[in-house]
DNA sequence: TTTAGGG
DNA sequence: CCCTAAA
C-alpha cells in the first residue's frame, strides 16, 4: 500500500509550469497533488528525522553477522547496491519488542561525542563501527536490534529495545546518576524477550516503558528496531527552559551550541555534521521546497523555521509573505519545532538513511525480521536533564538561560510503537521506505507532547510549572515528556487485533503493510528513497526556544534538575497512530499553518477606508504603505481582502455581520469610495485617460 | 512583486 | 486568510 500510495502520488516531481488557463478545479487539483507530493517530502524529512534513530538491521545469514565487520553486520544498510537485495531473510521472531527511541536533544558534548565515537560511527565515515558489536551474531533470529553505548548497569531489559544512550560519557549522565551511559555497553536483544526492552537509563522516571509483545496476526512480529540513537547530529545539547512564572509557552529548548557557536544549530561545526551535509543532498530544492511548504508550519510541531538553517537550507523566505509567516509562527506557536533540519538534514546519496546510521552506526538496533511482518515497536526515551552542576550548562551568554527557569533537557523521547508487516519478498529498499513511512506518519501526523509528573499526566495546561511542581527539583526528577499521536488523526489499523496486545505502556503502534509486490517499489520508487533526509529529532526540540520565547527566561532563580522521563501514554489509543496510508498524509496537510487571524480594529479599518478612499482600489500596495507601512503583518493582500470584506460587509444586513461591530458610518464610507473607484475604473475602461480627479 | 479574484 | 494566475 505504501509503495502504491507513492506511485499513486507520484513523487516524480512537481508538476510545473504553465498551465496557463488551467480551470480553476484543474488548478486545484494540481496544487493538491503539489501538497501532497510536499506532505511526502515532509513526511522524510520527518523520517530523516527519526531515521538517524532507528537502526534496523537484518541478518541475511548468521554467519555474516558475527564475523563481518560492521558493515558487514549491516548488510542491509551499508552500501547502496545491498539495499535493494532481498537480504531480508525473515525469520519468525519473538515477540521481540524494539524500542524506538529518539533523541530529541544530545546531551553529551561535543567533546565527548568524539571520545565516544559510538555515535560517530554511525556516520559513514566511521563506518568501522566500534561500537558495533559483535551482538548481532548471537541471536539466531534474523534480525535484531542492537544498541550500542548503552549503560550497561541500567538495562533493564534486554529484550527488544535498547536505548542507546548518547550521551554517555557526558558529564550530566554521571552527574544525574541514573543516567550513565559512560561506558558503552553492547547490549545484544534478544528478539524474543518480549518485556520490556527498555534500558534503564537515569533515573527510573525515564525508564522505557516495557512494550508488550504483541501478537500480530498470530505471527510473531519481527523486530525491526528501534532505537534511536542519540546521535543527533545536532548542535549539541539542547536545554529546555521553562520559565516558572511563564505560561506553558514559555518553555524553550535552548540548544548549547548556540552558544559556543555562533553557528549553533545551523552551522554544523562538528566533524559529524560537516559529514552529513557533505553528503550529496539530492533535494536541496526540494527540500526548500518542501521546507517552505505550509504544511511544515501546521503544527506547533513542526515549523518552517527550520529552513533557516543557513547552511542546509537556504533561507527562504525573503518574501514579506514568508517573513510574515514566520513571524506569526514564531509568535503564536508555543512549541514549535524550528531548525529541524538546523543540524543535518542529511541527504543520502542512497536514500539518506544508510548514512545516518541506520545500519552502519555503532549504536544499531537489529531488526528482527519475521516473516512479513516486522514490528517496530519503540520508544524513544526521553530524558530530561537540566543542572547547573553539569557539564551541561550552557555556557551560553544569553541571560536567557539562567535563573528562575527551568532547565530541562529531554534527552529523547520514546516513539509510538510501530508495526510493521512487510513480505518477505519486500527489498531492503523497500523496508527502508517502510519504516520511513511510519516513523513519518507518526512524526508527521502532528505529535501532541505530553508531560507527565510523577507518572501522573498534566492536563491542564494553564497550570503553572511552579503550581505543579515542576520547578523544583525533586518534582523535576519525575517529570517526563511524551510524544503522543495526535487524536485528532484517524488511523486505519491494519490489524486491529494487534493493538489488543498492547500494553498499556505502549504509546501507540503502527502498523504498516507493504504491498505483496516488491517490484513496484524497487526501482520506481528509489528515487524517493534519495531524497529522504534525516534530520534530528532534537532539532525538533530545539526548535522550540526559538518558537516559543518566554518572556520570563530572564528571571532569577534558576532551579535546575536531571529529568529524565519517559512516559508511555496509557490512554492513547493504539490505533491512532495507524497504517500510512495516503489519506495519512494528505491530512497531514494540517501541518501548514496558517497565519494567526488578526481581524481587523476599527481603527485600521478607519485607516484602510481613508487610504483607500484617496488612492483608490487597485493600488493595494500603495494603501499599504501609506496607512500599514509599520503593521508587519498586513500584507496588502491583507489589505486587498480586508477591503472586499468591508464591501461585503457594508453590504448586508447589520444582523448578518459577525465580528466587532465596524461603525456604520465607516461602512458608509466604504461603499461610497467602492462606488466611486469602481466607476473610475469603468471609466478608464472605456476612456484610456478620462482625468485624474479626487472626490475626497 | 503586485493585482485581482476565487476559495 | 490562503492560493494563484496574470501582469
Amino acid at each position: 500500500m505504501v509503495l502504491q500510495n507513492r506511485l499513486d502520488y507520484g513523487f516524480n516531481g512537481y508538476q510545473v509550469p504553465a498551465m496557463p488557463r488551467a480551470t480553476r478545479s484543474a488548478r486545484r487539483r494540481d496544487t493538491v497533488r503539489k501538497k501532497v507530493e510536499e506532505n511526502k517530502m515532509c513526511a522524510f524529512d520527518l523520517l530523516a528525522t527519526v531515521a538517524g534513530k532507528l537502526l534496523i538491521e537484518k541478518e541475511s545469514s548468521p554467519t555474516s553477522s558475527s564475523t563481518s565487520s560492521a558493515k558487514d553486520q549491516c548488510p542491509i544498510g551499508n552500501q547502496d547496491g545491498k539495499d535493494e537485495s532481498n537480504a531480508l531473510k525473515v525469520e519468525p521472531c519473538g515477540q521481540g519488542s524494539c524500542d524506538r527511541k529518539l533523541f530529541v536533544s544530545e546531551p553529551v558534548s561535543q567533546a565527548h561525542e568524539v571520545n565516544n565515537g559510538s555515535k560517530e560511527s554511525s556516520f559513514p565515515q566511521n563506518v568501522d563501527n566500534s561500537g558495533f558489536t559483535s551482538k548481532l551474531t548471537t541471536s539466531n533470529c534474523s534480525e535484531r536490534l542492537v544498541t550500542k553505548n548503552i549503560d550497561h548497569g541500567n538495562i533493564k531489559n534486554e529484550i527488544g529495545s535498547l536505548c542507546s544512550q548518547v550521551q554517555e560519557g557526558s558529564s550530566m549522565y554521571r552527574e544525574s546518576g541514573g543516567c550513565k551511559l559512560d561506558g558503552e555497553a553492547k547490549t545484544l536483544v534478544k528478539d524474543k524477550l518480549n518485556s520490556n526492552g527498555d534500558v534503564i537509563i537515569g533515573t527510573g522516571a525515564d525508564m522505557c516503558s516495557s512494550e508488550h509483545p504483541v501478537v500480530f496476526q498470530g505471527k510473531p512480529p519481527a523486530l525491526l528496531s528501534s532505537d534511536s540513537s542519540a546521535k543527533a547530529p545536532s548542535c549539541g545539547n539542547h536545554v529546555l527552559q521553562k520559565s516558572l512564572p511563564s505560561t506553558r509557552d514559555d518553555v524553550k529548548i535552548v540548544s548549547r551550541d548556540d552558544d559556543e557557536n555562533s553557528s549553533g544549530c545551523t552551522h554544523p561545526s562538528r566533524p559529524r555534521t560537516k559529514h552529513f551535509r557533505q553528503a550529496p543532498r539530492i533535494g536541496d530544492r526540494r527540500i526548500r521546497k518542501i521546507l517552505a511548504s505550509k504544511y511544515w508550519k501546521v503544527g506547533p510541531k513542526f515549523r518552517d523555521e527550520t529552513l533557516s538553517n543557513p547552511g542546509k537550507c537556504k533561507p527562504i523566505y525573503r518574501s514579506r509573505k514568508e517573513c510574515y509567516k514566520r513571524q506569526r509562527s514564531q509568535m503564536t506557536v508555543p512549541f514549535k519545532k524550528r531548525k529541524l533540519f538546523d543540524r543535518s538534514p542529511v541527504w543520502n546519496s542512497d536514500g539518506g538513511i544508510n548514512d545516518w546510521g541506520f545500519f552502519n552506526s555503532s549504536e544499531k538496533g537489529i531488526g528482527d525480521a519475521s516473516n512479513s511482518c516486522a514490528k517496530l515497536q519503540g520508544g524513544a526515551e526521553m530524558c530530561s536533564v537540566a543542572g547547573q552542576h553539569t557539564s551541561f550548562q550552557c555556557r551560553d551568554s544569553h541571560g536567557a538561560f539562567s535563573f528562575d527557569s527551568v532547565k530541562l533537557r529531554i534527552k529523547s523521547f520514546r516513539v509510538p510503537e510501530l508495526f510493521i508487516e512487510i513480505p518477505e519478498t519486500a527489498t531492503v529498499g523497500s523496508l527502508k521506505r517502510t519504516v520511513m513511512e511510519a516513523v513519518t506518519a507518526i512524526l508527521g501526523g502532528g505529535l501532541h507532547i505530553g508531560v507527565l509528573l510523577q507518572g501522573k499526566k498534566v492536563r491542564d495546561d494553564n497550570i503553572t510549572l511552579q503550581q505543579t511542581g515542576i520547578s523544583h527539583n525533586d518534582q523535576l526528577d519525575s517529570l517526563g515528556f511524551t510524544l503522543e499521536p495526535n487524536p485528532s488523526q484517524s488511523s486505519t489499523p491494519l490489524c486491529t487485533g494487534d493493538s489488543s496486545h498492547i500494553l498499556p505502556g505502549d504509546a501507540s503502534q503502527a502498523l504498516i503493510r507493504y504491498p505483496p509486490n516488491p517490484s513496484v517499489d524497487d526501482q520506481g520508487t528509489s528515487n524517493i528513497s534519495a531524497e529522504t533526509h534525516v534530520p534530528n529529532l532534537g532539532n525538533l526540540v530545539e526548535s522550540d526556544h526559538d518558537s516559543a520565547p518566554s518572556p520570563t527566561d530572564m528571571s532569577v532563580d534558576k532551579s535546575s534538575a536531571d529529568l529524565k522521563a519517559l512516559v508511555p501514554v496509557p490512554e492513547m489509543n493504539v490505533d491512532a497512530l495507524a497504517v500510512v496510508t495516503p489519506h495519512r498524509k494528505s491530512k497531514r496537510s494540517e501541518i501548514a499553518q496558517r497565519r494567526i487571524r488578526r481581524p481587523f480594529s476599527v481603527a485600521e479599518v478607519e485607516a484602510l477606508v481613508q487610504a483607500v478612499e484617496k488612492l483608490g482600489t487597485g493600488r493595494w500596495r500603495d494603501v499599504k504603505l501609506r496607512a500599514f507601512d509599520n503593521a508587519k503583518h498586513r500584507t496588502y493582500v491583507d489589505l486587498k481582502d480586508k477591503w472586499k470584506t468591508l464591501v461585503h460587509t457594508a453590504r448586508i444586513s447589520p444582523q448578518q455581520r459577525r465580528g466587532e461591530p465596524v461603525p456604520q458610518e465607516l461602512l458608509d464610507r466604504v461603499l461610497t469610495a467602492h462606488a466611486y473607484w469602481s466607476q473610475q475604473q469603468a471609466k478608464q475602461q472605456l476612456k484610456p485617460q478620462p482625468e485624474t480627479c479626487l472626490l475626497f
